[in-house]
DNA sequence: ATCTGCTATTTCGCTTTGCGAAACTCACGG
DNA sequence: CCGTGAGTTTCGCAAAGCGAAATAGCAGAT
């Protein structure tokens, strides 16, 4: 979708909003201002702008500003998510209750998977996946499952240019990852040996809506030493069995809309 | 902070963006623009922009607007509530294996407690609050744990000037707010009877910061029928050593800052 | 105490560019 | 086949966003 019809000043603020959200701590004028390369006055003004509107924080000690707590708010409360998060949820659980391991749920954003949920195991060696953190989809299971329900083109929107190796196990070209989605594509489930993190072996498959698209990825993440070939198609078994579950009673993809006005202006 | 520098697009921009984060589902053009109270034009650009921007989702099969991925990342990136946060959950895990009720933690985000971090019971019956929930501060115990440490003109601030009744026990008069608040300062902890949600009874701790400011609560919540007057004290006392200790180990009020930039423009 | 170098604020005039009414397109559904 | 109601595009005006530069405020250093 390229626009004529951007705002500018938004666009910008937006730029604004996205460096302080994504750092770890609260940012200065100064600090913004050279981080999104725009002039101090405009980064100031937009600062004030977006405090006004609660989307950040200002502390006057320090004189920085930080994420506002709407934010937070808002992260919980995506429909869409989180009818698919209610719905996988006591499924993870149980996975979880089951074998004893972590097992994530992700979404593809771009060329990238977004976590969305996690069970996490109780073993004091486990994988440390966070919600809302990002991974490159080829690099994981969820991602590679993903991915391997898409037609060719579709497919490669969601796979950046250049390969870039996280291990010394990742894929590195892309020759060799359309080979490996096939491969995933007729077992039914992707697996990442270490691909993304060294020592991290995961087993991942695709959530596909009654309409047949994959709109999510779910896994199970274990250390290698935990996890050998037996367990592995064991797993993936379960996953696909727990996937194909959860694909069907995920709403159809029409929802009803538009039902009245509620909030006033 | 009251102020002239306020960027008149941005501000307009962030109402649409509001409108459909606090929406429970994909709203369409039409439906915001009449929202917000502003022109189709107006908004249908702002939704663009966003959608650019990655803040919303666009979804060109039912021509809705959602909330984009990239909130939610930012939901859990907080760092000064992640810190808080991860000293929390440990003692809140603890008290719940202990006493098996639902631990919560929230902050005051002008007069509405949100919660950012909930342990949940395990009983069938059990309070449902939600992360990134929201509650009058007045209505709740975590609310007036907090509010009892403020002096009276900053406690004020966190009020609204018309008590809305939530339930029948809820106090009406801001005379009666004002003794419950000083009876929780001076025994260390405040309680909801029913206050906020019939039924439920919950027991909150302020937690202050090295340099005393209260800067969230932490409270245990329960059904009537689970809590008498022997075990909410002793929750209260417990919750107490667990909040004086969590405040001593929060981060001394004056971090770090600019240490260098990162990110290219 | 005064200076110095940093930062956040404020001013100000230019003209960019955001604005929204109205015209247009397009897909349904009667 | 035309009406209805949605999203999209056009267009000209002047509101208002812009950023250089001047100012103020606050450190720590001299």
């Amino acid at each position: 979708m390229r626009d004529d019809y951007l705002v500018k000043p938004v666009l910008k603020a937006m730029q604004v909003l996205d460096c302080i959200c994504s750092s770890d701590q609260a940012l200065s004028l100064q600090h913004v201002s050279v981080e999104v390369a725009l002039p101090k006055t405009t980064v100031f003004r937009y600062l004030r702008t977006l405090v006004q509107s609660g989307l950040l924080s200002y502390d006057p000690e320090r004189d920085v500003y930080g994420v506002g707590l709407k934010i937070i708010t808002w992260g919980r409360s995506n429909a869409r998510l989180r009818n698919l998060r209610d719905v996988c949820i006591p499924h993870m659980r149980a996975l979880r209750e089951r074998f004893g391991e972590t097992v994530n749920l992700g979404v593809l954003d771009g060329a990238e998977i977004v976590y969305i949920e996690i069970a996490e195991s109780q073993h004091a060696l486990r994988m440390q996946a966070k919600v809302g953190g990002r991974d490159p989809a080829y690099t994981t299971a969820i991602g590679k499952a993903v991915l391997s329900q898409m037609a060719e083109d579709e497919r490669l929107r969601h796979i950046p240019p250049k390969l870039r190796a996280r291990t010394g196990r990742t894929l590195r070209s892309l020759a060799q990852l359309a080979l490996e989605l096939d491969r995933a594509r007729t077992q039914g489930f992707a697996e990442d040996n270490g691909e993304n993190e060294e020592g991290s072996i995961c087993v991942g498959v695709p959530i596909v809506d009654p309409a047949g698209a994959p709109i999510a990825g779910l896994s199970i993440s274990a250390p290698a030493a935990r996890l050998d070939a037996a367990r592995k198609a064991q797993f993936a078994s379960m996953l696909r069995r727990v996937a194909t579950e959860i694909g069907q009673g995920l709403d159809a993809p029409r929802p009803k809309m538009m039902t009245q006005v509620r909030r006033q202006a």
